[in-house]
DNA sequence: CTCCATCTTGACGTTTACGTAAACGTTAAG
DNA sequence: CTTAACGTTTACGTAAACGTCAAGATGGAG
């Protein structure tokens, strides 16, 4: 089973993105699909950072730091100065993360009280449609 | 009690953000500080605006978002179908948000993978540095 | 009055992350 | 063989979000 090949244009159809996004994040290192002729041929791999890639804008990190995340992903460095040094980097992306999250939460919760004052607004129109506020 | 104002170097100082980048968002309609002759007064309304303008931020939303964002926080729109939309327009957001939320949660697990895959790696080296692996 | 810090308004420059168009190769169908 | 679909490279364009000067106003401190 010769692992299954993804076309460009599968996967432009899969995530929606253009396939000149694709190229630009080969042309910036964080992707390398695998060459048939001209072609380009994503194997699963590669699939797999799209999506990476994609999940970390989503989360509105910039190429760059997307491209460290990733790298601390397949990195394994062996010796112990990189281990402690990756692991800082790590604590250092988690401590974002985590401001993110409450960020995310209390966003939520702003938008939440909004629409309770639509709803409960709302239904004041519903209910005596014959004064303006009172 | 007169309302405390805030210069516009207070804000650059307590928020991290330079002068330039505060001018910037009322150049965009996103602050409007007062004016003492010359010189921009920043109420704490607008104080206010710009911590949800760098939260916006921290988020991955753009300028535009998070202007329409802010604009449902002090809109209470009074019409039927207005207030309908906006309730629309606030469950779209929310539905942003909640991806980013999923998002957060499975990289906040890939990184901690990854450290634990650190810390073991460097407890072996620590134990038995004789071995190369295994 | 003088000096320094702080502020102002332009205006052009820069980085990031692609979009868009031109010109050309490859392959399967009619 | 021609066409259509799909892909390629090269290159210039662009929107967003500021950075970076330059040149001048303003307001106390000494």
């Amino acid at each position: 089973m010769p692992e299954r090949m993804y076309a460009i244009s599968e996967l432009t159809r899969e995530f929606d993105v253009s396939a000149r996004t694709l190229r630009f994040y080969e042309a910036e290192g964080m992707l390398s699909p695998v060459r048939r002729g001209q072609q380009r041929l994503y194997p699963p791999r590669e699939r797999t950072r799209l999506k990476l890639i994609l999940r970390g804008k989503r989360l509105g990190f910039s190429l760059a730091d997307i491209a460290e995340m990733i790298d601390m992903y397949d990195a394994a460095p062996g010796e112990a100065g990189q281990l402690r040094h990756l692991l800082d980097r790590i604590e250092l992306r988690r401590a974002e993360l985590l401001q993110k999250q409450r960020d995310l939460e209390t966003t939520l919760a702003d938008l939440e009280q909004v629409a309770r004052g639509c709803r409960s607004r709302l239904r004041e129109l519903d209910a005596g449609p014959r004064e303006g506020r009172r």
